[in-house]
DNA sequence: AACGACTTCAACCGCGCTGTA
DNA sequence: TTACAGCGCGGTTGAAGTCGT
């Protein structure tokens, strides 16, 4: 796979081999990663440094999990794509091991298929948001939510009922238990008081009620 | 076996954002 | 405020692999 190098402006091009991977990779082991435009320069490389940095995050990098995309995160995948839509990093995220490229070619490949053909998957990403609604419906405490709309963080506070958002669709009134706190965002984001799985759902919801405008925090998933 | 069509995915490209001088 | 460099992201490309006839 890939492409076969070529020369452009004395730089090698297209497919890495395994001698530029030993190199790469024993410079970023001792020096670290992150000054790409320096690396290939001080590693020796005869390469750009985006394409060292890319070559590094998509394939040398530890911990990555590769090929085998299992049923639980073809899932998941559906799921995020829905919500985030084609934010592949912020998608990668929530996948440990897997890259922001291997998402998207396995999307754009095998999932955006399965999806236009209304396959058996998208009904079950169908049957979790009714679930979600269930679930969601049944807490009492106050959830938080960041709501990035038209670029710009809306923070929503239970107490104050404030409907500040713009978009494409409304936020539920004030007495809603969908509203969020300021407390509950601390616990939420240190990953301790709220279930991530319980986040999502909730986010499954917001796009089952039609708040597709509505873009997710990274903020909130990151934090 | 041969060959064309289709699929996969590593790698490149261009743009936008952010930080710095 | 502006200009520039570096970086990260999403879209696209194209070689290699696979499939169908």
């Amino acid at each position: 796979m890939g492409r076969t190098p070529v020369c452009s402006q004395g730089l090698n091009r297209g497919a890495w081999s395994l001698e530029e991977d030993r190199i790469l990779a024993n410079y970023i082991e001792s020096h670290g990663a992150g000054k790409w435009s320096s690396v290939p320069k001080e590693a020796g490389l005869n390469r750009t440094g985006k394409s060292c940095r890319l070559r590094w995050l998509n394939y040398l990098r530890p911990g990555l999990k590769r090929g085998n995309i299992t049923q639980e995160e073809e899932d998941l995948i559906i799921r995020l794509h829905k919500l985030l839509g084609n934010r592949w990093s912020l998608i990668a995220g929530r996948l440990p091991g897997r890259t922001d490229n291997e998402i998207k070619n396995y999307w754009n490949t095998i999932l955006r298929k399965k999806v236009q053909r209304g396959s058996s998957l998208a009904q079950a990403v169908h049957h979790e948001l009714e679930s979600a609604q269930t679930k969601a419906t049944r807490c009492s405490s106050s959830i938080l939510i960041d709501l990035k709309v038209d670029g710009e963080i809306q923070s929503k506070d239970n107490a104050a009922g404030d409907q500040n958002c713009r978009g494409g669709a409304s936020m539920p009134p004030s007495d809603d238990p969908f509203l969020f706190n300021e407390d509950m965002a601390d616990g939420w984001m240190r990953g301790e008081e709220i279930q991530p799985a319980f986040a999502w759902e909730f986010g499954s919801l917001a796009c089952f009620m039609g708040t597709e405008d509505f873009l997710w925090s990274n903020d909130v998933f990151h934090k």
